[in-house]
DNA sequence: TGATTAGTTCGACGTTGATCGTACTACGAT
DNA sequence: ATCGTAGTACGATCAACGTCGAACTAATCA
């Protein structure tokens, strides 16, 4: 059975610029969102290659889903996340484009 | 006689979106670009009616200046300090129209 | 059932960061 | 020269953050 829950997440109106450039500021979870924006349709979390525990990469991508950057849905064991790009570009034309222009 | 002396800052190739970012990611210093973004020409610091004290202010400002997101120069006893608009929107093109398009 | 895999949660630890008060510097005016 | 104004620098304090290991949950597979 392929059972499939998205995780809570903060709706389009409810997410705040604050939050999200201040999860966007900090190297891993940047380097998380770069590798998100080259897959559209999400990715596994551990198949994200980083230099940090799992532990470390999970507190990661909660603040990424809590602060509206990134959506995760449970697909049997594993946890599928994905860019938000449609609200971010909705809420704040240009930031993620801008972003991602940046050299790495 | 009119003194005029820029502070230190980095150099266009040397700002580095992390830093720009993690500056943003705070309330009190994107209020400071807020008022920044509607005042071209500068804005003396102590003009800037914000909730902390002068040294807190001075911090800040050292952060947004040292990321390279602001310019500072002195003016007699004044800072006037100013929005890095051009090089902003040359590295991240669309990154500050979205932070500044975010509601408040 | 039991073992494995994917990932989270919790507590702890060390570091960074925001804030403030005080002391200081630099310029301008009297 | 003295005073006032604008702002910085330093040291201290307290909160927030990034990191990890260990224990835990949930789904899959043998």
């Amino acid at each position: 059975m392929s059972t499939s829950k998205a995780l809570p997440q903060p709706d389009r109106e409810e997410i705040r610029i604050e939050q999200v450039l201040q999860a966007l500021g900090e190297p891993v979870r940047l380097q998380i969102v770069r590798l998100l924006a080259d897959q559209p349709d999400g990715i596994a979390c551990g198949e994200i290659d980083l230099q940090v525990t799992p532990s470390t990469r999970a507190h990661h991508l909660r603040i990424l889903r809590e602060a509206g950057v990134i959506s995760t849905h449970t697909e049997g064991t594993r946890r599928i996340s994905s860019l938000r790009r449609e609200d971010l570009d909705n809420l704040y034309p240009g930031l993620l484009p801008g972003v991602l222009a940046a050299p790495r």
